[in-house]
DNA sequence: CGGCGTGTTCAGAA
DNA sequence: CTTCTGAACACGCC
């Protein structure tokens, strides 16, 4: 699942217990556990207090008492939520922190991200291979990334370009702007960048109270994994193909060329 | 058995 | 240097 949206839902998670301290740190699969053993990433966490945790893209940085930080990312299959004590675990439960009056359960079936600790330094180069979190990206910087002549689709998948956006919200958000995946990035006119811009910040202020990309029936998301689905706006048969590596549905007479 | 998937990274090629 | 493709990671679903 995890874009923007279920990453902010998973901070907001994280967030409602800002200054509790951290009990137990249980690691039932190390191999979520990036660069570190499961034993250090343990006794490293144990009795810190979490702080306000933050975001950048598709990354959760929660950050405690002291250093190093501790990172989350959810690939395609993570979440991170709150259970009572003593609530029956689940086999894709791979890390639990123990917390006063409860726990936070790291899920992640296919593994294919995970957690890690990094000093400032980590943290920093991380970060700085980033592009803008895609909340709070100026239209500017947005329009200057579009730069190059590549498929627009795979400009904004492109961490480096903007953080946070993955397929479904692309495709969403080329959908309402009404633009044709396989555009070149910097053919676009002034007036659609503008326009993928502004549908951008719509899609994710409506998605982000859902935690996910919303599959509502209005929307191109909530028609995708239907076979011979229907654009809700014209009705017309989608596309579905591969492009920028990714499957992609869109509307052949609303998004053209 | 084979193919697919809301993510990232890397090698290799053009 | 830029861009693209395919593979790898892991695992359930069809």
């Amino acid at each position: 699942m995890p874009e923007l949206p279920d990453v902010e839902g998973f901070r907001r998670v994280l967030a409602q217990h800002t200054g509790k301290r951290i009990r137990r740190v249980l690691v039932k699969d190390a191999g979520v556990v990036r660069g570190a053993s499961s034993r250090r990433f343990a006794a490293t966490l144990q009795g810190r207090r979490f702080r306000e945790p933050d975001r950048h893209g598709k990354w959760l940085i929660a950050r405690t008492d002291a250093d190093p930080v501790l990172l989350f990312h959810f690939g395609m299959t993570g979440s991170l939520s709150w259970h009572a004590p003593g609530e029956p675990a689940r086999r894709d439960e791979r890390i639990i922190f123990s917390l006063p009056k409860g726990e936070l359960r790291y899920r992640d079936l296919r593994k294919l991200q995970g957690l890690r600790l990094l000093r400032q330094d980590g943290l920093k180069k991380l970060l700085g291979k980033l592009g803008p979190d895609a909340l709070r990206i100026s239209q500017k910087a947005l329009l200057e990334g579009l730069a190059g002549r590549r498929q627009i689709k795979a400009a904004l998948m492109d961490q480096r370009v903007i953080a946070g956006l993955g397929n479904l919200l692309v495709d969403e958000i080329l959908w309402r702007a009404r633009i044709a995946p396989a555009r070149k990035s910097n053919a676009l006119e002034q007036r659609e960048a503008k326009a993928i811009y502004r549908e951008m910040r719509r899609v994710l202020r409506a998605a982000i109270p859902t935690g996910r990309v919303p599959p509502r029936p209005s929307w191109l998301t909530g028609r995708r994994d239907r076979q011979e689905a229907k654009c809700p706006r014209c009705a017309s048969k989608l596309r579905r193909a591969t492009i920028a590596g990714r499957t992609t549905v869109w509307c052949p007479r609303c998004q053209r060329r």
